[in-house]
RNA sequence: GCCGGGUUGGGGUAGUGGGUAUCCUUGGGGACUGUGGAUCCCCGGACUCGGGUUCAAUUCCCGGACCCGGCCCCA
């Protein structure tokens, strides 16, 4: 018996059936904000994410080399590809929107929601700089969440690296991305440890008191820049605070409201410019369901051609044991399926006529051929999702008419199958 | 890469330094080609792997693999 590769995950019909469902209704969202699909290569040249990530992400990718003596990655994340295609078709009129449910891998250890093989629906707007595409991101991760039955259940944290810097730089920060991968920490780090280490950043330990008080509350993002004028009343980010205010009032226009503004989410990587975006589970129980932000600079390092852009990236794997939790993970009624159950041997090529006829016609029909009785295949018909049985014996050959079973309630129905010729 | 806890048929479990390893369920076959998705009978199927201690290891010790969780990192 071989096994699995550890980390990575199979999927059974069972939880099959409610995959597809769930990246249709990404898929569907998308579509709804007006979004174009795109697909892209699983293994790219290690290039492309050497340029972006460093040698720091790099160790932690599926990466060899391959017959050719090319340095090549299995996909860590979606946005280098998507930006390579950009690229390649530099006379797009902009703006785009594309999205896509690549799979993505990471050599690490397997935790709980993180595997070294997930999904992700990613969605990416290039060349519109406004406040709006911001809102139009975030409106779409909160617009998929809810069409899966979370609204309610998440909140988006929202925050501005410009304005962090900002702040930190009034403060008379050593590095600035020092005091964010500091601040970054929040959640993780006792309050003595983490003042000691905003002390050090900032030079000064009443500094590091006041950002400390910043960064501990989230407030509603309406709020968001009454908050900062009241600590910070002298750094002038007003036109990045306004910029965020925009997208806030844009994504409560569209009843999106469970929207904060928090200070201690600037997240990891160093590419994000502007307005960046975690969605967390309200409990706070998981790791974030979704993360982006907007990143200007990222395409000229990787095309050589500047364009402004903001993305998200939504994994599978917390997404599901959300779901789960919610009892959200199940089966939504589809289309019935039949399957033509024989009992007489002289019903056996009625039986294919009729999976034919039913087929033609776009009904989803399969024939039991394993010659068992009826108890078992009906039993085998429910195991293997089908949602009604056609009976076919003597009886029914005589008649002209075949029995109809609902598999779910065993209630019976005759249907006629004399004009079917 | 590091740390902690686990691992007994496909799933869920009982148990043990010594004999044919418990029970439930699932799977296959039959009674049985008419709705008993039942019932009855029969049959498959497991001690994670390697090394050590021991007369004897599934059981005790060490190491690996994998699973669960955490750290690092975060895409």
């Amino acid at each position: 018996m071989i096994e699995r590769l550890k980390g990575f995950r199979d999927f059974y019909p069972e939880d099959m059936i409610v995959r597809e469902q769930i990246f249709s209704t990404m898929r569907r969202s998308a579509k709804l904000f007006g979004f174009m699909p795109i697909d892209y290569p699983s293994l790219e040249s290690m290039e492309l994410f050497r340029t972006k990530s460093g040698e720091e992400l790099l160790s932690q990718t599926y990466s060899f080399t391959d017959r050719g003596k090319r340095e090549v990655t299995l996909i860590p994340e979606a946005t280098p590809s998507t930006v390579r295609l950009l690229g390649a078709k530099k006379n797009i009129p902009k703006p785009v929107k594309w999205y896509c449910i690549p799979k993505l891998w990471r050599y690490e250890e397997p935790q709980s929601g993180r595997t070294r093989e997930h999904s992700q629906f990613n969605a990416d707007i290039f060349g519109d700089a406004s406040p709006i595409a911001d809102a139009e991101i975030i409106g779409l991760a909160c617009e998929t969440l809810n069409s899966l039955g979370l609204k309610g259940s998440f909140e988006v944290r929202i925050n501005h690296r410009q304005i962090m810097e900002r702040i930190l730089n009034s403060m008379g920060t050593r590095n600035i991305t020092e005091g964010l991968n500091i601040i970054d920490r929040f959640r993780k780090e006792t309050r003595e440890r983490m003042i000691e280490n905003l002390a050090g950043n900032l030079g000064s330990k009443e500094n590091a008191e006041i950002l400390m008080s910043f960064i501990s509350e989230k407030v509603p993002a309406s709020g968001a820049d009454d908050r900062i004028r009241e600590f910070f009343p002298n750094i002038h980010s007003e036109k990045f605070s306004e910029n965020m205010s925009e997208t806030v009032s844009a994504l409560e226009s569209w009843d999106y409201s469970d929207i904060v503004f928090d200070p201690a989410t600037v997240r990891g990587l160093t590419y994000y410019t502007g307005i960046v975006f975690e969605g967390f589970d309200r409990e706070g129980r998981y790791r974030s369901i979704f993360g982006g932000g907007r990143y200007d600079n990222l395409s000229t390092l990787i095309t050589g051609q500047e364009m402004t852009a903001v993305g998200f990236g939504m994994g599978d794997a917390v997404l599901e044991n959300l779901l789960r939790e919610k009892n959200l993970w199940k089966i939504e009624t589809g289309p019935n399926r039949y399957v033509i159950i024989t009992i007489a041997d002289e019903a056996q090529k009625f039986s294919l006529k009729l999976a034919g006829y039913l087929r033609a016609r776009g009904i989803e029909a399969a024939t039991s051929n394993t010659h068992k009785n009826l108890s078992n295949s009906l039993r085998s018909a429910t195991a293997n999702w089908y949602t009604h049985a056609i009976i076919i014996g003597k009886k029914e050959m005589e008649s002209g008419k075949a029995t109809v079973r609902n598999l779910s309630t065993g209630e019976q129905k005759e249907m006629d199958t004399a004009d079917m010729n």
